[in-house]
DNA sequence: CCAAAAGTGTTTACCATACACCCATGG
DNA sequence: CCATGGGTGTATGGTAAACACTTTTGG
């Protein structure tokens, strides 16, 4: 970085990006892998990822990467870690830059996955077997969303525009793989007041639930100092 | 990452570390900056940095790099960030992995730093103009230092192995640029149970204050959960 | 003897937790 | 009419924060 001669003869190396997609259907935590068949030379579920082009910054290709999966555009995508052990790729000294992204499973294309050979898998239930360091990259994206949702709103960024109480808790309780006393989950909530309350219900069940809606406004400037929700 | 025929071609780039190196003197938070004189085409403070090297994983040359450069082995590093923007390096297409370390200043090797023309800077008179990018690697570095002092034990690898309580509490009144109530501060120290008082004083002052050392045993199994420090 | 820094306890307010009953509706 | 899930209030304990005086000793 220093000397302008050490820029030549400096060994290359590719740099990779691979996205750990998280979503949430309504029951459990889900991540999206994909799978090249046998012909490829691959057949190993993994996650998506692709490689750095000269004219994107990491960001912009991992937001490519992401889009060329599930034709979704802006979503959450936050900076996971760089991996870079020797042997982590055996066909290449690679650096991959890990990105993990949150997604309304609703809006994802399943059309467009599907030439991927895409599948939701819950958290824990992953295959055994994962491509290179991957296995190691979802645990840690795993812990960094618990950490950050524990101390950030950003269980949000997996629910659909409109959601209610009850949905958030259970998504809570998929982060946390914990359950929650639904009184005082919805008390913490509401204390934000992050919420808006909608005149409508859902009536998936019999009473139905108020639906709700972040209000944009407040969440904007609220990125930070949030509820402690567990003990980290 | 997937298709073995995409190996080849791929555009390769060149993959930096650079060490956001902070230090605490009693006084202030500081970090440590190099200078290359105008001979070597940069007349810019700089963090310290250097290349990836093929022997070597990132966590490797980041200890290296830190090595040359103040001669300390095995002091807290952590990953901070990778920085790719196009145009962060004008001369070439450069990846940049930043690491953060803590290092006890009295530890360092002031000889061995003067071949590097390193300086130690307060954390809040910076020089105006740094390399790159490396204003935004030093804005993150302090922002992930208070997010992980605030709720991790971190600040003992800033102080020697013997301190005082008031000692403890100016480096951590530097890092949160703040002041503590030194009842409040003791008392949350102490109830960790993590430090050991010895039969010492310290007597820079008139009184003189007993010294404590870390109870290593329980540090080590204590990285997760400690106290709110304060309100991030 | 006095200035300077170390050390120590108590009260208060808030917040996290635990806990149980009524409500609305579809079947 | 009853089973299912939605919605709400209160009492308690623990912890963070505010606050002031005594101790030691070098000069």
């Amino acid at each position: 970085m220093l000397d302008l001669s050490s820029y030549e003869h400096q060994p290359k190396c590719l740099v990779a990006l691979d996205s750990i997609i998280f979503g949430f259907d309504g029951d459990g935590l889900k991540i999206l892998l994909v799978k090249r068949g046998p012909d490829s030379g691959i057949d190993t579920w993994s996650l998506m990822g692709g490689w750095l082009n000269p004219t994107e910054n990491l960001e912009q290709a991992a937001d490519r990467i992401l889009f060329e999966l599930t034709g979704l555009n802006s979503v959450y995508l936050e900076q996971l870690y760089a991996f870079g052990d020797i042997g982590r790729d055996p066909i290449a000294r690679t650096v991959a830059v890990s990105y993990f992204a949150l997604i309304n499973i609703e809006d994802y294309d399943s059309k467009i996955s599907h030439t991927y050979h895409a599948h939701w898998f819950p958290v824990n239930q992953l295959p055994d077997q994962l491509l290179f360091d991957h296995r190691q990259m979802i645990d840690l994206a795993i812990e960094k969303l618990r950490y950050k949702a524990a101390l950030h709103p950003i269980g949000f960024e997996l629910l659909p525009e409109k959601f209610t109480i009850p949905h958030l808790q259970k998504l809570y309780e998929a982060i946390f793989q914990t359950s929650f006393d639904k009184r005082n989950f919805s008390r913490k909530i509401l204390s934000t007041h992050l919420l808006l309350k909608l005149n409508e219900k859902q009536k998936s069940s019999k009473k139905g639930a108020f639906l709700y809606k972040v209000d944009q406004q407040k969440y904007e400037a609220h990125t930070h100092s949030f509820l402690n929700f567990v003990q980290l």
